[in-house]
DNA sequence: GCGCCTCAGATTGTGCACAAAATGGAGAAG
DNA sequence: CTTCTCCATTTTGTGCACAATCTGAGGCGC
């Protein structure tokens, strides 16, 4: 969540901290402001510390570090932080509108607990979009750009690196990422901010449905995917796409209530057998 | 922008205002809360207040009363709403969020001015969700369910009414109405809330590149889909559609820029014939 | 014993006041 | 006449205090 590299995630911020400097009209002004760059090296305060904060709790939650249904309290919030109470406040307000944390009026914020539904229609939704993104890099002629190829041949040994040494939040970070870097390639940074938070929200859909045992390696799929890209059939790129999707989505048991949120009311109806046996 | 009718606009809400009554854990305390269920008479304030002001904030700004680049100034829209300062701010970073509305640090919120750039890329995202809600429609044995038909013909009735009388706002709303719609029936939540955040985004580039002249009439495109879509040969309907997209997207004069933002310097670069001409 | 009510403590929600910064205009210098 | 500087005003940003609400425990009546 967030922290899918800096760069990617500067494009969801950049709605908030838009800074124009074609909107400062006087000359004086900008040398001002271009002066005053190096201010702010408190931890904690200046222009970009929600940013921080966002990115900080969003990888906790992606991280599974957090898990869904957690209570996050403002003040302890604000203490971990060093910030004041508002900006939790602030903070918490765009992680709700991201879906990746829910407002209960006069209860606070929660982690996001997403519906097997939700669930389901994120994956949907990430299907939809990576296939406009795979066939948009399938256009690309090959062999591929030298800039493309490298980093993500970087990004592969980095990911079978933690899958080596067994560091799994440092894997999920970096499967996160792999996708992201996909949508990147594609030359649409609007689908890649959407797409980015559809991946925040699977994380949370797979930390909230999660099967205790399996768990195939995306490490794996990645580099299979990364080769067709590079020199497979048409078509090659995309199938493995939609199957890694699948087998992620796959993985998930979507029968089961996520975590303490079981109907007590479906879990004890009555069935007819039960009527039988009824001693009255 | 909103307003794509009550039960459409909500979905993009759920996010902030999840109220789960499996939450409140006392009988005592669920009866507390219906019984005042009618309080907050008062227009302006209570929980649904947020809720109003970006809805109305929103259809002024699809509805061109609030052309891109326009200041919104905190403390006037306070005292348009009746509401106090801050509730103002909280919506603004909403909207910013959301891309509707742009904030610059220490100036303030204007109306958002996208680029050409950001404009193509909000109709090639729309041309991707919406292919998938085709597909999936086109999935449905026809003909089609009665509900799905009866409110496709009472959509299209009320556009060409819009359409007659000339009401060039009512046509502009009930246009990105159509699209919400048929995601709607697409069954999924959460694209139909992204396309929903586009098609907002869609009506500020309709509004920051519109050429003076042509408008070709989206109703009557609309009123060709449905029928394709009822009873035309495979792949019409989709045809139609992304010929529709492209059509909307071409009226738009995209290698103009948006107002007041012209490039002094590019407009008064002094080019090879104004060098050899200057009298020095 | 069971359920309900009450009340203290903790947490969230909101208005207000003040601090920080930009705007726009007047005035002086070139 | 233009351009730079300074200052008053307006607008935005932030912390704080208090109000509203929820939680959980204890006491009371049934």
């Amino acid at each position: 969540m967030h922290g899918h590299g800096a760069a990617l995630a500067f494009v969801r911020w950049s709605a908030l901290c838009t800074i124009r400097s074609e909107g400062l009209n006087s000359a004086r002004a900008i040398m001002k402001t271009v002066l005053s760059a190096p201010r702010r090296a408190v931890r904690g305060r200046g222009e970009g510390a929600e940013a921080r904060i966002v990115r900080s709790i969003g990888e906790a939650i992606a991280d599974r570090r957090l898990p869904p249904g957690t209570k996050l309290a403002e003040e302890s919030l604000a203490e971990v932080f060093g910030v004041s109470r508002e900006r939790v406040r602030k903070v918490l307000l765009l992680l709700a509108q991201r879906r990746v944390v829910t407002l209960i009026p006069n209860r606070g914020a929660f982690v996001a607990r997403p519906t097997a539904r939700e669930a389901r229609e994120v994956f949907e939704a990430r299907r939809v979009i990576e296939r406009a993104v795979v066939e948009a890099l399938d256009r690309t002629p090959r062999p591929l750009p030298d800039e493309m190829s490298d980093k993500l041949r970087a990004h592969l040994a980095r990911e079978e690196e933690a899958d080596r040494s067994g560091d799994r939040m440092a894997l999920i970070r970096l499967s996160g990422q792999f996708h992201l870097l996909l949508a990147d390639f594609a030359g649409n940074a609007t689908l890649a901010g959407i797409l980015a938070d559809l991946i925040d929200r699977s994380s949370l859909a797979i930390a909230a449905f999660e099967r205790r045992s399996s768990h195939s390696c995306s490490a794996t799929e990645h580099r299979r995917f990364v080769a067709a890209l590079e020199s497979g059939p048409p078509g090659e790129a995309m199938r493995l796409m939609m199957e890694h999707l699948d087998e992620v989505e796959r993985q998930l048991d979507l029968d089961l209530r996520p975590d303490g949120a079981v109907d007590l009311k479906s879990v004890f109806a009555e069935r007819p057998a039960d009527r039988l046996a009824d001693p009255t």
